[in-house]
DNA sequence: CGTCCGGCACATACGTGCCGGACGGTGCCGTATT
């Protein structure tokens, strides 16, 4: 029930939003988020590009006393940001410190944040892993601390960028502002971990709507790689355009862009190779309507502003739904028809599975280990990296996984202890099992990816089951749904995908969200459930599809009580 | 895990095929060199 008070804070808010930014109307979703953050609780929003996340920061950042602090995976975004809130008169100046600035540059900018005449300071989290930029921000006593793209906490932290897992750590040592979280796509565990690894309190939740029902979803199968790029190549030429065309690797952009310039389509191939000049180049003219196809790797992405995307093709399967639906969600922004075709490959799962099962080796990790474990005081970081001869990186990454081992603490200042009572060795092979186990997790997400790409189902309920909403197939706007031997598919070649059971379903019924329990994989939650097939997220095992006819009757699995989901086991 | 590419054998076609090793994505940052 909305007190005096509270109703105070929204007319704050509307105001705020109107004078300063000329948002006549707050959507609700915006709203909630902002009167959460206005009375202090963290806050994870997860909304649609284009619902206005920036606003959920920007209006409560003016109201509340001290700076923001906003982090941002790419200096490029935080530009973008910036150039954005300075087109507004009135809203108050935005600064940033990144690595790409003039001598002197980052030292007005922090001038302006400790006379107040920037509210919002942009970093990268490998800013706040220097305690010279944590102490310099601990002065300026920000009151909200932002994390924009918050899904790399989880897609990034264990690996590419581990100081996405050291944030919590950079809030408690600049005083423990509230801490919001923003994305606009992120699944049921990929929320729980931002919340876990950002330390978030009791968060308030605040999900939109996933569902993109003007984006056409459709798979198609190959076995032969040249019918694929054919395929491919011809679908590009076919869809009104612009489009964009995703591959996994950096030679098959240049060769599916050079494909489409020789069809004498107006093509052009992105990706982290280019040369920084190419790419923004590339990046302008696609926004500009210059270029009507790119063709790129995962790349191209975040910052593309573009409302008329018609199309979103994969030459290959992404790592992840997570991944997937991100890319995709790059289409018809504008709200009119847009489609989505994943050209799918078993074989080309082979590269996503060995990204997948990448972790840092017991032997470095020992490495570490030991050079914390011989010692009594705690240790800086750099110290640790001189004496090991690996990269920054790399033991940051080690240091994460021996801290979720317990083996390992960071202090306040950012130096690194052993835990009493733990040996090096042990440390090792406890941080090693956790890697295994963030493995298993990240291939029991490819295997959903495979799973959409191989369901016999409607293509959207598959996909909104995965992030937690609950959909009433047909869609009507997916290949199986509009196909005339709806389904009846029949595919060639690989797989089982014959269904003999012409039993009854079964008398116990899992609804998705259910909290489970399997005999042998322990807790786990009910993604969503297809035929008589559901998938459960086990927190030690990652995501798994059972037969309901295969466990009848068995005691496999069974109702658990409902609990706060526990974090990954770390023992 | 799957694909590509160079090297080599075989063999006499200037080509084909097999084998083994290398490589594959995402961005910060800081330091060395022009």
């Amino acid at each position: 029930m909305p007190d005096k008070r509270s109703s105070g804070v929204s007319d704050r808010l509307a105001r705020t939003a109107d004078d300063v930014f000329g948002w006549s109307a707050l959507r609700p979703g915006q709203r909630t988020a902002m009167e959460a953050v206005m009375r202090g609780r963290d806050t994870l929003a997860v909304m649609p590009t284009g619902a206005g996340k920036s606003a959920v920061y920007q209006v409560p950042g003016l109201l509340l006393p001290g700076p923001t602090v906003v982090v941002s995976p790419l200096i490029a975004l935080q530009r973008d940001q910036i150039a954005g809130l300075l087109r507004h008169d009135d809203a108050p100046d935005a600064v940033a410190v990144n690595s790409a600035q003039a001598a002197g540059e980052a030292d007005a900018a922090w001038d302006a944040v400790r006379h107040g005449d920037a509210e919002f300071l942009f970093l990268s989290p490998e800013q706040l892993a220097k305690d010279e930029v944590v102490e310099r921000l601990a002065r300026a006593a920000p009151s909200l601390f932002v994390v924009d793209e918050a899904q790399c906490v989880a897609a990034w932290g264990h690996d590419f960028r581990p100081d996405y897992l050291r944030l919590a750590q950079a809030a408690q040592r600049v005083g423990r502002p509230t801490v919001l979280a923003l994305t606009a796509t992120a699944a049921p565990p990929v929320r729980e971990e931002i919340v876990e690894r950002l330390g978030m309190d009791d968060p308030a939740l605040v999900v939109a709507g996933f569902d993109r029902p003007n984006i056409a979803l459709e798979v198609r199968r190959f076995l032969d790689d040249a019918d694929k790029r054919r395929g491919v190549v011809e679908r590009a030429a076919a869809e009104p355009k612009p489009g964009i065309v995703y591959t996994a690797t950096r030679r098959d952009a240049e060769a599916y862009a050079d494909d489409l310039a020789t069809l004498g389509l107006s093509a052009a191939a992105y990706h982290a190779g280019l040369a920084a000049g190419e790419r923004s180049r590339v990046h302008d003219a696609f926004l500009a309507g210059e270029t009507d196809v790119v063709v790129a790797t995962s790349a191209f992405g975040m910052g593309i502003d573009k409302e008329d995307v018609r199309f979103v093709l994969h030459a290959s399967v992404p790592g992840s739904l997570d991944a997937y639906y991100q890319e995709i969600g790059r289409a018809g922004r504008d709200g009119g028809p847009a489609l989505a075709v994943l050209h799918y490959r078993p074989q080309d799962s082979g590269l996503q599975r060995l990204f997948a099962t990448r972790a840092p080796d017991e032997e470095t990790l020992g490495a570490v280990a030991e050079r914390i474990h011989e010692r009594d005081a705690p240790m800086e970081p750099d110290d640790i990296r001189k004496e090991t001869d690996l990269s920054r990186r790399r033991v940051t990454a080690a240091v994460n996984l021996l801290e979720q081992a317990g083996a390992v603490h960071t202090e306040d200042d950012g130096r690194v202890r052993a835990v009493p009572g733990t040996t090096a060795q042990d440390a090792a092979a406890r941080a090693a099992e956790v890697a295994r186990s963030r493995t298993r997790l990240e291939q029991s997400r490819l295997a959903m990816m495979l799973g959409y790409a191989e369901t016999t189902g409607c293509r959207r309920r598959f996909l909104l089951g995965y992030f937690g909403e609950p959909y009433d197939a047909p869609c009507g706007a997916c290949d199986v749904c509009t196909s005339p031997s709806s389904g009846d598919t029949v595919v060639e070649g690989v797989g089982d995908t014959s269904d003999e059971s012409d039993l009854q379903a079964p008398a116990v019924s899992y609804p998705t969200g259910m909290r489970v329990r399997h005999t042998e994989w322990g807790e786990g939650t009910v993604m969503s459930e297809e035929g008589d097939r559901i998938t459960v997220l086990f927190e030690s095992m990652g995501y798994r599809t059972l037969s309901l006819p295969a466990i009848a009757g068995t005691g496999l699995l069974t109702a658990a009580p409902l609990s706060a989901a526990p974090p990954p086991a770390t023992s």
